[in-house]
Order: C-alpha cells, then sequence, then structure tokens
DNA sequence: ACATCGTAGATTGTTGACAATCTACAAAGA
DNA sequence: TCTTTGTAGATTGTCAACAATCTACGATGT
C-alpha cells in the first residue's frame, strides 16, 4: 500500500494476506461486493439514497472508487443514478418482477435441460440432501430455514449443469429479483410444502435423465411461483413498506 | 458546461442541444456508449487494449469519467481489468461462445414463445417485410446485406415479445457473442439461404399463432447457427486473426 | 396566511496531481 | 552470447480540491 496516512500498521500475520488481496483487487471491486452484500442482506432497501462521501468516509478511502463500484452495480441492476441528484437501491416494481420471472424460467428451464444431462450421482446426492433439509424445515413451518436451502437448490442446479455463462445470467436475474419488496417475497410458510415437492420433482426428473422433463418441470416452477408470489399479494394487501413510501 | 478551457464557444443552435444533453446525461454514459459503438463498429478488436489518458484527451475530458465507463462496460461484459495493467477489449474464446450460444437459445425461446402468442398483423407484416429482403440477399449471395438484416429480424422479435427485461437480456448476450472473432462468424454466403428458410419457418408459426412450435424453432435455429459456425471453422481453418495472435 | 424569490449548505460531477506498479531497455556479470 | 539487474519512462490507482447543481429554509411581498 502507499500513502496511507489514515491506516495504523498492521500485524505481520495480516499483512502478508492484505498485501496478496490488494495485489489482485483494486479498491472499487471491494467497495462494489461490499454494498452488493449490504444491498442482499437488506441493510440497504430499495430506493435508499448512497451517499457517496459517506460511504467513502465509512471505508476511509476517496469518492473515486466508490463512484467506479456505483457504475459497475449500475449496469448489473442494483443501482440506479439521477444525475446529479445521486444512485439509489433500484426499486423493482410488480410489473418487471413479472418480467424477470419470465427471464428467470428461460434460464431455468436451460438449467434443468443441461443439467439433467450431465448430473453425476454425487450431484445427485447433494440435491437429494438439500431436499431432505427442505423437507424438515416445510414440517416445521420453518420459512427462515427454508429460505436459503431454496437458494442452495437452485444455485447447486446451476453448477450441475456445467455452463458458467448460464450460471451467471441465471444470478444477476436472481439477484434483481430479489430488489422486489424484499420483506414480503417468498417468506409465505404455506408455499413451502408445494415449493418443496415440486423441487422433488425436478430431482426425480434428473435422477432418470430425462432432459426434457426437467425443462419443462423448472420452467412451471418459477411460474408457479410467480403465481403464489400474486396468491400473496392478494391475500396479504397492502402492507405499505418504508421503501414503497419513499417511492410515493 | 463548467470551467472549459479546452473548448471554444459553441454557436447558439448547438449550444441548447448540448445543454439539452448534458443535462441529463454525464460524461461517463458519453464515453461508455462511444466505446461500446467503437467495439461493435469493429474499430476496437477483442484483446485490444484501451489507454486511459488517450481516450481522454482524445474526447477533452480528465480520466475519471473513463474509468466510471470502463467499470460499467466491464460489468456488462465487453471489457476485462488487469490491476496494474489496463483494460482490454473482451476476447470469447470458442468454448465461451458455444455456452453462450446455449444461454441465447434460451433466451431466443421464451421471446419465441411471448411473442407468438402476442404478435398483431402489423408486426407480422413487418417480419414478413424483413424476411422478403433477405430472400433478395440470399439470392445475390450478399453477406454484407444480409448482415444486418438478420439483426434487424431478431430485435423485431425481442419487441414483439413485450417483456424489457427480456429484450434487454437478449441484447447483452448477442453483445458478447459478437465478441467472438467479429472477421469470421456469419459471413459465410453459404448459409445465409437455410437460415432464411428456418426464419421464415419461424414467422410462419407465428402466424399461425403456435407458440411451442415458434419457441422450439427459435431453440433449434439459435442451436443450427452455433453449429453452422463450427462447421465454417472446420471448413476454412485456422486462418488466424490479428487478435488471436495477439492473445497467444 | 400564502406564494415567490433568493441565499446557504450539502451533494454530485469533474479535474489535475501524486503514488504505485509495470514495461522496455540498457548495463553488468557469468 | 545469455542471463540478470537496475533504472527511466509510461500507465494505472488513488486522492483532494474545485465547480455545478440541487435542496432546504427563511425573507419578502401580496
Amino acid at each position: 500500500m502507499r500513502r496511507t496516512p489514515n491506516k495504523r500498521p498492521v500485524p505481520a500475520s495480516e499483512a502478508s494476506a492484505a498485501f496478496e488481496l490488494l495485489r489482485q483487487e483494486s479498491l472499487n471491486s471491494l467497495v462494489q461486493r461490499e454494498i452488493e452484500r449490504r444491498i442482499l442482506a437488506g441493510e440497504l432497501m430499495p430506493g435508499a439514497k448512497l451517499n457517496e462521501a459517506l460511504l467513502a468516509a465509512e471505508m476511509g478511502i476517496s469518492r473515486g472508487p466508490v463512484r467506479e463500484a456505483f457504475r459497475a452495480l449500475e449496469q448489473a441492476g442494483l443501482l440506479y443514478t439521477e444525475k446529479n441528484r445521486g444512485v439509489f437501491v433500484r426499486q423493482v416494481s410488480l410489473e418487471e418482477a413479472d418480467e424477470i420471472f419470465e427471464v428467470r424460467a428461460a434460464l431455468e428451464a436451460q438449467i434443468g435441460r443441461l443439467a439433467a444431462a450431465r448430473i453425476v450421482p454425487e450431484q445427485l446426492q447433494r440435491l437429494r440432501s438439500v431436499i431432505k433439509r427442505m423437507h424438515a424445515a416445510s414440517r416445521g413451518r420453518d420459512a427462515d430455514a427454508y429460505f436459503p436451502l431454496n437458494i442452495e437448490f437452485h444455485e447447486a442446479l446451476a453448477e450441475v449443469a456445467g455452463n458458467r455463462a448460464l450460471a451467471a445470467n441465471y444470478r444477476r436475474v436472481v439477484n434483481e429479483l430479489n430488489l422486489y419488496r424484499r420483506e414480503t417475497l417468498a417468506r409465505n410458510a404455506d408455499i413451502i410444502p408445494v415449493s418443496t415437492q415440486e423441487h422433488e420433482a425436478i430431482v426425480d426428473a434428473m435422477a432418470k435423465g430425462d432432459a426434457a422433463l426437467a425443462e419443462r418441470l423448472l420452467y412451471e416452477h418459477v411460474m408457479n411461483s410467480r403465481a403464489r408470489l400474486h396468491l400473496a399479494l392478494e391475500s396479504a394487501p397492502a402492507r405499505r413498506t418504508k421503501a414503497a413510501r419513499e417511492a410515493a
């Protein structure tokens, strides 16, 4: 590191690690990951404003790298910029979410098709273990436990498909979907048993090596998720969120 | 504009236009579009290095906005950065291109499904007009005329599908595919008649409102394009490009 | 009381300068 | 001749300062 008036010396044990880190990562990529983490963790809600100077000060750096990270995250669809007014966490409307679900369905269908053709017993076993834990969460009606399992399941599928470009596109789309009202999305315990059942059918199709079936089941699974979201919105109406109020 | 020591006064007629432009667009977005244009126009070949200071000087601005544009284009998949060495136009290998074709196939299939359900006579007429011009290019074996028609056709389909998120994803993926050896891709006159025929079948399916057929035909059309690329590579082997040499 | 105007403070957009790293090339040694 | 070392120039990474714009709020006039 060079010219670091605000950083005290670091113990040698950390020093080499920090050295290696800074050797290949520049500040803007660190900032980018940190902001992304805060958004996905829910610390930054959709519609929230990000202050350049404040963020830079928090991280002990200047505004340049922060601005670069902003541009990358804007392109990734997580932020949007209003000139001379600032950058904000993107808000995804229900209409946009509906559209993104259709993109996700297409990508997941392709993931299913490829994964069914390439899956090996070891990977199949891992998927079944996830489903086993899903059943447990389902019996306990434990939505907080189910949510990460759902992510793990689809993430594992994306890996099995063995197509890095496809997996990267899938991840970006899912990230965008998470910008739709984080707090109400898929936190409904009622849908867990149905969703688990669909997951199980998908794995069964893959065990049989039935690519066409896996493709169709995954497509329908995504579109069913969308339908379940709409259903949940109708039954639990108009609990307006902070982000939604700020938008209005 | 403020503090412009290197820009002479502008005639009043232009002034208001420039004023309105700068009112909503910041420099980094202008730089971003300019670089994107140069890449898509082939002025910047895959593997080429972009010099921050040089680009900034060419456009009469400082390096800050240029760096911001770099980060956005990096996220968009058009550039990649090697720390302390610079940014380069991304090179897409044949293996990557194969993967991206599978992503494109999934997206186009979805476009086909949706477009078949939503297309109106006016849009159908426009597609048929494109195909008519394709036949003309096919008879004349005019690859230079066919290439933009192909883009226009698929672009029109993406519009008909009526899903902005899907169209945006489609465009990014196609842009990435164009980074695979621009000079050899799809410039082969032999494939024009076959490709035109496939396009025609797709439009026919949409005219019938057969979503499932349109979906399948578009999927196969993309995968056939991939196969035709491989075929062309085998028959016209190892004409190594400047970009490929630099990569080695 | 209400609307309009104007000013002060805060925030973003852009710049130029400095530090760190890389690259090319020449000098020194085997 | 070949390899290694070292140095100068070029290029990237980061920073701090300045300019332009926006926002909030009070003064002014009706």
